[in-house]
DNA sequence: GGTAGGGATGTAAACGTTATGTCAGCGAAG
DNA sequence: CTTCGCTGACATAACGTTTACATCCCTACC
């Protein structure tokens, strides 16, 4: 009952075998394939069986050849272990798996090499559309191997110059409520930790940030602005060297998923206690802030909708859609919980 | 600077039209691509301008007709937003890419329905090799289409009548090390969270569970085995019913990464303490556990490992290895952290 | 100086499809 | 009885590569 090793010796039927077993022609074949008109049941009936005797799977890069399609969307994430991003594949292929169209994921792990080596293995492959995140705006190489693509891209919550739909996210706004609130409370210094410039994410949360320290007139201190990573072991570097400091922060913003665990963990490290020592908002994995004990503040997007808007969005231009470039932009929600607090007195 | 609008309106250039701007036929252009030999420097050197100047890429599918080689390999997990599978994806992609291979992830969902698709499309589009985790042992038609793959494929923790290469993690020793040391704590009423019969690893977890409560003489209560879920809902529905249930355990164990949180936050909505009132022990996810307050025992295990060790698997075959089925195990640790403690008196 | 040898390039078949054109057969209409 | 229209099926030309084979030209050797 079992398959037979090795299981790469068997080749696959063609259609020429399922045409020979059926007793017509590989055009006839084809017709039933394909589930166009113009063939008696009785013939199709016995096509069928013989493709399901042979197991036949036709070609795809044949077929590909002949119609220039591959029915295969790409998707570029720079770090696949992030949920944030797997988050957003399952709602693009929520959309696009009834279409017919199938969604295959790839990790750049943040390396804008890699990024060009997938955008042109999808153009090798002609994938029909492409959904990409990219890891650095100011990579040209990768800018223009997406002005080569020649099919629809979507590009999500970056700000490159091409003329692709674009998803974006609302960051600006729930990092200035956050800090508004805890300016509020009393905070006068508040270490921000988010992403490099060179993401319109990291650019819109220092601006944000900025721009409610500046509406409180709170002076702003450079040195609490860590914009240059998104991981987990970074995060937690700059979370200790800002709460390791001569004159540290009062409350801590930890923009990004994995800056949040990283963060976390530096406060856990030091032996800080949520709110008391240290006010702490974290960012994009809602439930861990609801895990932990206290609670923990977080700015929230639904990801899932991001997938499903973008895949909206390629859908119409590979349904011919042919108009000048779309922005959708989705809100954030801050979920304030407890671990936030008026600072210790000094 | 800006790419034209619409996107879609781009023809690749052929490797007839590179050929015509070299000055060059067909044949030589191929040889250039390849990097065969026999070709002069200097052709050679107008050739590789042809390209760049056109932005040539070979059509993978014309390529694919004639090599019967695509250099791709499907990766089929059962959900994409599980870290756990993310790793395994990371870990297989390090050593597949070097080799010219690229890794394409698709989500199944855990829908058995999906996997037969995946499949499918992947025979189709006669991939070179598979590395699939199935969401369901004994769904026979996902296991038919594995046998008439044509291609090495490599199982992950699975038991399944294909003769495939596969890698094992560890899971009935772990588990039997934990329950013996909250036996050895007191414990004598423990509840098990993990996923079903269906497959191995749950399988594997109520036999180590229930071979360390045999070896120290305590009765086994079926009713503390919940082996039907691994999802976060249900994880915490059934932690609930577990806790408020007429006679409930005084230690969770919650096998698998998802559950691990659905059980956790059970545990925080009825406002137990660990381990004061209940003791706790995780799987999966050792971030977590570190993050939060207590931290929390965990099962853990190298999952980038055993992407590795897939992949390595996979590309001895796609080098020609015929041997027989190979089967590598993996082993799992024990975390032990401050969620743990003698059960209350009562 | 003719020719063998070999390096560089061109030519053409094949890969498995889809789509187009063609044709046989047949019932209905003139 | 011929002609027309239609249906169902077949033959065949692409699609863009790779590769075996043919061809050409140059060099070196006797």
């Amino acid at each position: 009952m079992s398959a037979k090793m090795p299981a790469s010796g068997r080749r696959q039927p063609t259609i020429h075998e399922v045409a020979a077993t059926a007793g017509v022609s590989i055009g006839t074949v084809s017709r039933v394939a394909s589930e166009s008109p113009r063939v008696a049941p009785e013939t199709r009936a016995r096509v069928l069986a013989a493709m399901a005797e042979l197991g036949y799977q036709p070609n795809a890069a044949a077929r590909a050849m002949r119609t220039n399609q591959t029915m295969t969307i790409g998707f570029l994430i720079p770090d696949m272990t992030n949920q944030v991003f797997a988050r957003v594949a399952q709602g693009a292929e929520t959309v696009l798996a009834p279409e017919g169209y199938m969604l295959f994921a790839f990790s750049s792990n943040r390396s804008p090499t890699r990024e060009i080596e997938f955008l042109q293995a999808a153009r090798q492959r002609r994938m029909d559309g492409l959904i990409v995140t990219l890891s650095d705006e100011t990579a040209t190489g990768t800018i223009e191997e997406i002005g080569r693509m020649g099919v629809p891209v979507v590009v999500l919550d970056r700000e490159i110059p091409v003329e692709a739909d674009v998803v974006y996210s609302e960051h600006m706004q729930p990092i200035e409520t956050v800090v508004g609130q805890l300016l509020q409370l009393g905070h006068r210094r508040i270490g921000l930790i988010t992403a490099s410039h060179n993401i319109r994410p990291g650019r819109d949360r220092v601006t944000g940030f900025k721009r409610a320290l500046e509406k409180a007139g709170v002076p702003i201190d450079e040195w609490l602005i860590r914009a240059r990573t998104q991981s987990a072991e970074r995060g937690m570097a700059e979370t200790h060297d800002l709460l390791t400091g001569p004159n540290p922060p009062t409350a801590i913003l930890a923009a990004g998923s994995d800056i949040f665990y990283g963060a976390l963990k530096a406060v856990r490290l030091l032996g800080l206690s949520i709110p008391d020592d240290i006010s702490f908002v974290g960012a994009d994995d809602a439930l861990l802030g609801e895990l932990v004990y206290p609670p923990i503040t977080v700015i929230d997007r639904d990801m899932v909708e991001v997938g499903r808007q973008a895949a909206g969005l390629l859908l119409d231009r590979l349904k011919g859609l042919d108009a000048s470039p779309r922005r959708i932009m989705l809100g954030s929600d801050v979920l304030l919980r407890s671990s936030i607090a008026a600072p210790k007195q000094r």
